[in-house]
DNA sequence: CGTCTATTTGAATGTACTCAAAAGCGGTGG
DNA sequence: CCACCGCTTTTGAGTACATTCAAATAGACG
């Protein structure tokens, strides 16, 4: 059912009795998008952390000269939001966008506090959830300073096999910050690259 | 004294009672490291987060060639440390580093969950410091892969004037992923344009 | 004061971008 | 279910951005 996914994504790192389960579910609000339809924009005040129970969904800054820069993806069992605005409740940077037909479930501000009274674990749990994507800012950072764009396309498909099958090129591009026409060039120079050492 | 600067910190977040300070800085360790030395290595598990009361350090990745790459800059009133293994406890990948000799006031993982129970604020003082290096990071993530190399170095200067002024160009260059030479004549050419435009 | 490191400069090279055009593919409506 | 339209991917030529290597100069530290 609609919770399981979220249930199993929580316990991953905490452990919840039935009824603390049943409070935190009936604080999360489910929501459809299409593809090509917003959760967020730049601008506003990001109300919500989003878990993704189906479909895929980006995140992305535009630049002074109109110019998209994906900042995150996420598929099934993960999360996305504009977690900076979120946290400061300034107006955000970021877009959030369908690129498939997706479902989500919605938590707001107001009911993460209460939650973190009402179950002190999730307090926890959404530190960890910080950390990591702390974490995964750093490595990228590191990985963005001291690798070449070949370098970085490999290490995004090695780390990320499933965004690798189901996001559009032009979007890794926009994510590694090369253009879509280099990207398919390096592809292109890999394929030779193996097909030479196999002979 | 030498505990001033680190409550002044703290305030700009929360308010802590004569007797919370006391306890506070009753868990903090001071410790003097002269220019070249470490404060913790790659591989290690970093058992402090610093702050520093006088001097300058860097904090940086080696890649697998042997390159340094800067991630981090601290001067007085800044914490550094590395956040990912503090945070995980698994081994880090970062060495901290003097670049001047300088005075920093340690904290330890043990004694920062100990100061959670007996003051819980402080544990909304290092969420507010997890989530504003979050968006530092986040921020510089769009930069690398939104600006140029020259835009990237304005920028940086316009942000952290002080640490233009105080660290060699060398580490600057490394910190945003350039080669110092690059950076030389990015400088040059800024000179040149800036005096264009006063004519 | 001497030595070591940082910075500047230049030439040659490599990496990545821009622009344009063609080919491929997928979703939508008829 | 097919055909069309629009978007994505590929390809190539020309250009701009950034690196490498080497050498000269300048600065800083012991």
């Amino acid at each position: 059912m609609e919770f399981n996914l979220i249930l199993q994504n929580l316990q991953r790192h905490i452990e919840l009795t039935d009824e603390e389960k049943e409070i935190f579910c009936s604080s999360l609000r489910s929501k459809k998008v299409k593809r090509h339809q917003f959760l967020g924009e730049a601008g506003e005040i990001s109300r919500y952390q989003n878990f993704v129970n189906k479909g895929c969904l980006r995140s992305y800054y535009v630049d002074e000269n109109g110019f998209e820069h994906n900042v995150q993806f996420a598929i099934e069992d993960w999360w996305i939001g504009d977690m900076a605005s979120f946290l400061t409740k300034k107006p955000g940077s970021l877009f959030i966008e369908a690129l498939e037909d997706s479902d989500v479930l919605q938590l707001d501000y107001p009911s993460m506090e209460e939650l973190y009274v009402k179950i002190p674990k999730l307090e926890r749990f959404f530190r960890i959830l910080l950390q990591n994507a702390f974490i995964t800012f750093e490595q990228r950072i590191i990985s963005t300073i001291s690798r070449s764009a070949e370098e970085r396309y490999l290490e995004f498909i090695n780390k990320y096999p499933l965004f690798e099958q189901r996001l559009p090129q032009i979007h890794i591009a926009s994510y590694l910050g090369i253009t879509p026409e280099f990207l398919s060039k390096i592809r292109k120079k890999i394929l030779v690259d193996s097909s030479k050492t196999l002979k």
